[in-house]
DNA sequence: TTGCTACTGTACCGTTTGGTAAACAGTGTG
DNA sequence: CACACTGTTTACCAAACGGTACAGTAGCAA
């Protein structure tokens, strides 16, 4: 057999979306083998903790990508409400407009969220405070802007609910430009008085 | 051994909270039997079709419930305003404050939607519907109406999620009283045309 | 060429899975 | 009392589960 030389981090893409698909408790490892193209020697070769390991692993590149793509620049911006169209521009991008499901949520509706549930935690919890920061900086009072980003985080994982229950994608989309025309009018309410 | 003569919709609603926590494929027949009481056997009495019979029979009763509590009030009511309050309180205590998770939310995210799609979607659908319905005999165009009852859903659902992965209730309670005050404040607007 | 390491395929382990079969017990009806 | 009906228990099954062990192979450095 040709030794492909695959290394970790390239199956944990394939590895999300069986996740995505199947759930935690529904994805077994012969359908990751399966989907993933390793067989179980080179899977727990990569990880020795077997599917919970590939979970938190997968987990992990989530929150990297979000905390470099969305939470960093949220916080650093010289403009924060560029900062913030730009994550909604991000997360539809991300979410495939309504058609790929949040896995964190998904892991958090169930009693998985217990066996991750510093991952599953932090993973809002950064989210929620590096976008009140942005919308802080922005000219938002403390208390408005930690509501606000609760009440936008929320939207947003409800969208994504609503969006795949019923099948229309564009529930996502109108979530989303709702979502970030609150969030621009915001500060500028603020601005006014 | 005593006879309990327990009937169907007995177990119904310890099947419901077994889903809600483990999920579909997380929910195992062992625990089944141990979280209700009843061997395989009377399982299978009541539920031939097994594991899937029993989940589409909690869906159905979850969707009885939400039909005469929630969506015929909305539909049928005299005063669509004080409908839309008393299902946002039906809401509240259904969902117990955040507490609960919503488990036709929770089988829309994975694969196991297929399995119950029609249901999964019947409960979304009827539910937009009613709200818009209620909106719209309030004062609100047809158009809005849809809108803020998709938003409104989505809204709640996300609520649960969030509320459910940071472990604070309140995230869904907040998330409860901006929705009614944004449902209530709708016509409103409309009136003042 | 010889090792070492990183990776891979396969056979196998004990356990648990969802599901079946049959014997059996309590209850109501004739 | 006899009977059917409705539950319930128990034993059982093949298949699939997550996980392990290990021999083997490709790649590379010395």
């Amino acid at each position: 057999m040709s030794k492909i030389v695959s290394e970790r981090s390239d199956v944990i893409p394939s590895l999300a979306e069986i996740f995505r698909e199947h759930g935690f408790e529904g994805a077994s490892l012969s359908t990751i083998t399966e989907k993933t193209g390793l067989g179980k020697g080179s899977l727990y070769h990569f990880f020795p903790g077997g599917k919970e390991e590939m979970a938190a692993a997968v987990l992990s590149e989530i929150d990297g990508w979000f905390v470099t793509q969305v939470f960093a620049p949220l916080r650093s911006a010289d403009d924060p409400r560029s900062a913030i169209a730009r994550m909604c521009r991000s997360v539809s991008e991300y979410f495939r407009s309504g058609r790929r499901v949040c896995l964190v949520g998904a892991f958090a509706l169930d009693n998985v969220r217990d066996r991750f549930i510093d991952q599953v935690r932090d993973y809002f919890a950064e989210w929620r405070c590096a976008l009140a920061e942005a919308l802080e900086n922005a000219g938002c009072p403390q208390q408005d802007a930690v509501a606000l980003a609760e009440e936008t985080i929320a939207a947003i994982q409800g969208g994504l609910v609503l969006a795949r229950a019923l099948d229309e994608p564009g529930i996502f989309e109108r979530t989303l430009e709702r979502v970030q025309s609150r969030l621009l009018a915001a500060p500028h309410e603020e601005d006014q008085r």
